[in-house]
RNA sequence: GGAGAAGUGGCUGAGUGGUCGAAAGCGCCUGAUUGCUAAUUAGGUGAACGGGUCAAACCGUUCCGCAGGUUCGAAUCCUGUCUUCUCCGCCA
């Protein structure tokens, strides 16, 4: 969330960003509740200098005889003191609600606009799409074909959106995996294995909603734990209420983990296999860093991607995200959209990954400050993530782009060793 | 899963209803002193929010895992919750 300060102080500059992007809040009853808690709040703090003083003479009297008329002023004082601050919570608590729906100020150079059709391509990746001399099948009949995707099975056993993966499939899947896992650790990632479980109040503290008619989480029934929707969650619930040197940042994680989403209301051609699936697994790149860094570092995290998704030889284009099509959280966002063959009548562009930085949106909530040597007080540090592969994606992007006239699929180079062949679905 | 114990400042650790933002030690910072890779000594040393200031100083409120409760008053008593440890049980 913003600083409420901040917001006080440049409230045309936050409405005109909630325009830009798209979000209806009313950011002057923000600032009028807001002037209104801040006199409320002197008040409040008066009145308990009042009530500790008096409770204090109490404390002090010789015996009960004078304490008892004592007692009676103090309980009347706290009273007092009490309905004050009834009445500045009230105002708290309405003035939170508005201020988490105001989002995160944009970059300057963010593409102006109010949905996806202002998204600006930044460039595209080293492999152009590929013409093919037969007709590229998707990677649901290729998965067929071979036995490596089994979305009946996944239904019978859990449901629709759930999938079993098999046979060289699975090599492949974990090969992604160890490959990602090594090139970042290169990078000076740190690998972290999160739990794909966590207390709904670190949920809530990222910024999702676990519980609710409109919740895109699976949440464990009579206990507060939810099934995590990223390991952006796990990775931020980490750091929540710690305070850092300055000299250990900036802190970059590799996350791994499953991901699991309702993803209530979304089926439909477009979400065929396995593009929209209830439960992934995702390497995920997490990063806390000085304010002065976030900006690099969200670059670098770019590169990361546009790296992977080349050494895997998948052709991809990058996307500026426009203001309206940010999420609340993000300053800046890049998606990679990869090159789908088998998407849409005769290929697609699809999201495979995303990377945002979330300035001290997210740290602002979550607590997560740094602190300088010799110097008092501390601040908030940036927060940064980005997908490296989300492996459902990354796999269908591989799939239908290095597909051959007979249906096997040539694998990406960079695998063959840790796969152990060259070629899966030979016949 | 059952029984018990515990969570205090950067760390160790005292504190069972008022004088406690909190003893003591360590660490760290500043000064003094000794001519030696350090000792001795004096002092200082948490955070958030609000006010104040050019900036400080300074003033106020809050914070002893977290959230509630009792009380004029809570680190201290009560409830819930999270975490850790010990013992028992079960288990990959």
């Amino acid at each position: 969330m913003l600083d409420r300060k901040y917001i006080l102080e440049n409230a045309d500059a936050v409405k005109q960003n909630c325009d830009n992007r798209n979000v209806k809040v009313d950011v002057d009853r923000l600032v009028q509740l807001e002037t209104a808690r801040r006199v409320k709040q002197q008040e409040v703090q008066d009145l308990n200098t009042e009530a500790n003083a008096a409770s204090k003479k109490i404390g002090q009297a010789k015996d009960d005889a004078q304490r008892e008329p004592l007692k009676v002023a103090a309980r009347q004082l706290n009273k007092n003191k009490d309905a004050a601050q009834d009445e500045h919570d009230k105002l708290d608590a309405e003035i939170n609600e508005l201020q988490l729906l105001v989002p995160n100020m944009a970059h300057p150079d963010c593409p102006v606009g109010v949905d996806d059709k202002s998204n600006l391509e930044l460039g595209r990746g080293k492999h152009a799409p590929r013409e093919f001399d037969f007709k590229p099948l998707d990677h649901l009949e290729l998965g067929e074909k071979h036995d490596w995707i089994d979305f009946e099975g996944g239904s019978r056993t859990t449901g629709n959106g759930f999938y079993f993966l098999k046979g060289e499939m699975v090599l492949l899947d974990l090969a992604l995996q160890q490959y990602a896992v090594a090139e970042l650790m290169k990078r000076g990632f740190t690998p972290t294995v999160t739990p794909d479980l966590a207390q709904d109040s670190v949920l809530e503290g990222i910024g999702f909603n676990p519980r609710g008619p409109e919740t895109q989480i699976y949440s464990i029934e009579n206990m507060n734990l939810s099934l995590i929707g990223t390991a952006e969650i796990t990775l931020g619930g980490l750091y929540s209420g710690k305070t850092v040197m300055d000299t250990e940042l900036p802190i970059k994680l590799c996350g791994i983990s499953h991901c699991y989403r309702t993803e209530a209301g979304a089926a439909g051609r477009a979400s065929r296999g396995l593009y929209r699936v209830h439960q992934f697994t995702k390497i995920e790149m997490f990063a806390f860093t000085l304010p002065e860094q976030s900006d690099a570092v969200h670059e670098e995290l770019r590169q990361i991607e546009c790296d992977l998704f080349d050494a895997i030889g998948v052709p991809y284009r990058v996307v500026d995200t426009a203001t309206g099509d940010l999420g609340g959280p993000a300053y800046r966002k890049y998606d990679l959209e990869a090159w789908m063959p088998g998407r849409g009548e005769s290929g697609e562009w699809g999201e495979v990954t995303s990377t945002s930085n979330c300035t001290d949106y997210q740290s602002r909530r979550l607590n997560i400050r740094y602190k300088q040597k010799d110097k008092k007080g501390t601040n908030f540090v940036h927060t940064l993530n980005g997908t490296a592969f989300a492996l459902s994606r990354a796999l269908i992007s591989i799939l239908e782009n290095h597909q051959n006239a007979d249906g096997s699929v040539t694998i990406p180079e960079v695998l063959r060793s840790i796969m152990g062949r060259d070629v899966m679905g030979a016949a």
